[in-house]
DNA sequence: TAGATTGTTAATCGATTAACAATC
DNA sequence: TAGATTGTTAATCGATTAACAATC
């Protein structure tokens, strides 16, 4: 059987895109090697924290002068599978959706979004930011027919398990959950929920320690 | 001075929106005492995390029974500060901003947005999901009447680090980044970073463990 | 009552940080 | 060369998980 696995090293992968960024924007501006220190400085992290999660992309530093960027860069895009392109669709293309098929990031990333799906026929048949929108009804077909490997899922949370069923269904077994709705799926599945509200609880958090903090200067 | 400090707990305080999801639930169907190993069922969590995860915003269980839902939500909501009203423009009205205009669950949980920025002719002037959208020129006026306490940055990223400026000399202090661009803020403003890389890069992985998985059974 | 569930205390696990020899 | 930076090994820190007495 195929188990739910855990990411190891989960924090220092949701790091790299990070670095990724800052060595990429490094290289265009003709910068040969890049040092830890340099990154950690631009992203307020430690140096050894940077080494430490460049490392598990196999990279190999010049002690004093760092990275070679193109050789980093080239070793974070493989280490992520950002290197190849990965077809996915987008089911719900709302406002978000449409946000999601027009991010340019993705695209520089691999992420090629080739189709778009919706229920609401003034959608059906148009194109978002070049992405041609099908009737949701017609997934099964569509997705025999492009055999992409993603699911984006980014349409309203009363929605969101019937629609995963129908993407599951249709054999696609990476879905992005957009909604915040915990989706049930088989085991050979996998699900990367992608939480607003956890970001606005943390927000929250971090306001009210701003507060108190004023309240003790004032006090 | 008042130091950028790191949150205790992040990781439970990123769960208490999915617990409080399904305790919502639970209770909206007439339900009365709700059990940590329920709710850790439903989310495909353990029970013991639920229980320690619970136990930071106060509230005091009952053995056998579980935690009284109606007391529960409310501990959780105080705790994120989600039982007040938190007023929040938002700065870049494009498809991602309208989308967060429009979120429901947001407004659920005391995020007012009571404005929207633009530098868009024909957006300035209108509304998108009921916000008014106005000249990003006339922010520092706005701000000062309505007084939000937070801004949401989705403006394209060559913008962000302008606009963050901007938003910092109206007087905000909280900044939700949802542009892939770190910030540079004073030491006064916190900034919640939402970075959809992070999660593309999460996605990435799991995808090639899925591939590796499949590999190891076919051979 | 019996047993499920709580809260607490301790053990484990993994991530971050520190120390430092190696080196370009 | 001198010194900044690497990679490795060890120490610390915090989060998760386990064990279990208390109890409704």
């Amino acid at each position: 059987m195929v188990t739910k696995q855990k990411i190891s090293f989960a924090p220092s992968i949701r790091r790299l895109p990070q670095y990724l960024h800052v060595i990429r924007q490094f290289e265009s501006t003709g910068g040969d090697y890049i040092s830890g220190t340099l990154i950690a400085n631009e992203l307020n992290l430690e140096p050894i924290q940077v080494r430490k999660d460049l490392a598990i992309t196999g990279i190999i530093g010049k002690p004093k002068r760092g990275y070679p960027a193109g050789e980093l860069i080239k070793a974070i895009e493989h280490y992520l599978g950002w290197d190849i392109s990965h077809k996915a669709i987008v089911v719900g293309a709302g406002n978000l959706g449409s946000a999601l098929m027009g991010y340019q990031e993705f695209r520089n990333n691999g992420l090629d979004i080739v189709a778009g799906f919706d229920s609401d026929p003034t959608k059906i048949g148009s194109r978002i930011h070049g992405v041609q929108i099908h009737n949701i009804d017609s997934l099964d077909e569509i997705v025999a027919q492009i055999k992409p490997e993603i699911a984006i899922l980014t349409v309203p949370s009363p929605f969101a398990q019937s629609s995963c069923e129908s993407i599951v269904k249709s054999g696609i077994k990476s879905i992005w959950n957009f909604t915040n709705t915990k989706l049930k799926v088989p085991d050979y599945v996998s699900v990367q929920r992608e939480d607003l509200s956890s970001g606005y609880a943390m927000l929250s958090v971090m306001m009210q320690q701003l507060a108190k903090n004023l309240d003790s200067i004032e006090n």
